[in-house]
DNA sequence: AGAGCCATGTAAGAGGTTACATGATTAG
DNA sequence: CTAATCATGTAACCTCTTACATGGCTCT
């Protein structure tokens, strides 16, 4: 779940906290994180209130006179812990660059840009592994007896979208130096 | 929802009917269409009875002795003219060819292989489309002003994958004429 | 005799969308 | 005076996942 790291993130950048109207505007379109990861007031609450029983975030109250009382959000050590984890892994599907992985590069360069260069390593790897595998399979796919040349052809497609997309990534990734080196 | 169109695709093929068990097989894994898309039986049952309700399948009862009694689902006129445009209409983010796409690509090889050309070149306008559009996008971003340095190499980054990913899906679309001319 | 197939589902819960409810404050 | 902003949420409704319930039949 990208969106409950998304929201540690934003808290690590925060040391004094923050209430959940000041988070909105992060997710909002005219954001940079926005422009990958839209978070309606609803889910952003229920997420809140999820991270606090979980304990990787703790509320305090504000009053606020006659508005509703601010609840004040602050990372606790083990959702410093947390986002740190996250961050250092790689996804492991290729369509889950387009999510999960791009918060990862967000949070990762603003919150601890020395570890952009592994982050990014590491899941060249892992594309890189998921080129090979499905190299395997075209390859075992082809060889296979029995098969109806209609559905052959049909799967050999679908492996070869997936490869493509996942050698565009590759080489998207391989261009990302700018944002790791000056992040 | 791709699922419940391959639900329909699947009884365009079969004119005598189809009852769920029958149909599961198709979206296990060693089946072409379970490599792009799984359906477990609780999922597959409940598209079942809501394709029943909204007129697009009539189920009939077949008593079966001692075993539970099948339900065998028909394709109704309805369920053939939705299935058809539904194939007819090329998908809008690249994100989708991966899954609705291929379903269409594959019901539409199957149940009305004239068309499959037509899908193929709408799909491919759409792509070319959107890549335009990203490169608008980046051009107005590069020209805006007062943008935080940061935020705006992450914003670029995010619209230059989104660019090689529809780059990628294009001329993999483009390599698609196997199935096209021979489907 | 036991494993797996046939054939249907339900139940519980996670996760998400959309819309609404509340009510003061501030800007135009 | 109206609209937007501040600030919190709830409610209803989908979708999907996972697991289980039922119970005879067929194959080894």
């Amino acid at each position: 779940m990208p969106a409950e790291h998304a929201i540690l993130g934003l808290l690590a950048q925060n040391p004094d906290g923050a209430h959940g109207y000041d988070l909105a505007r992060h997710f909002a379109g005219d954001e940079p994180l926005g422009a990958i990861l839209r978070l309606e007031p609803g889910m952003l609450y229920h997420h809140l209130k999820k991270l606090d029983k979980t304990g990787w975030v703790a509320a305090t109250v504000e009053q606020q006179g006659l508005r509703p009382p601010r609840q004040v959000y602050r990372l606790t050590p083990d959702g410093e812990a947390e986002l740190r984890r996250w961050l250092s892994e790689p996804v492991e599907r290729t369509r889950d660059i387009r999510l999960d992985f791009l918060v990862k590069l967000f949070f990762a360069q603003r919150t601890q840009p020395e570890t952009v260069e592994a982050l990014i390593a590491h899941q060249r790897e892992m594309l890189t592994r998921n080129i090979t595998s499905l190299a395997e399979q075209r390859a075992a796919l082809a060889a296979k007896p029995d098969t109806d040349d209609r559905d052959r052809s049909f799967t050999l497609a679908v492996l070869d979208l997936r490869r493509s997309q996942t050698e565009a990534a590759l080489e998207w990734l391989d261009q990302l130096s700018p944002i790791a080196s000056n992040g």
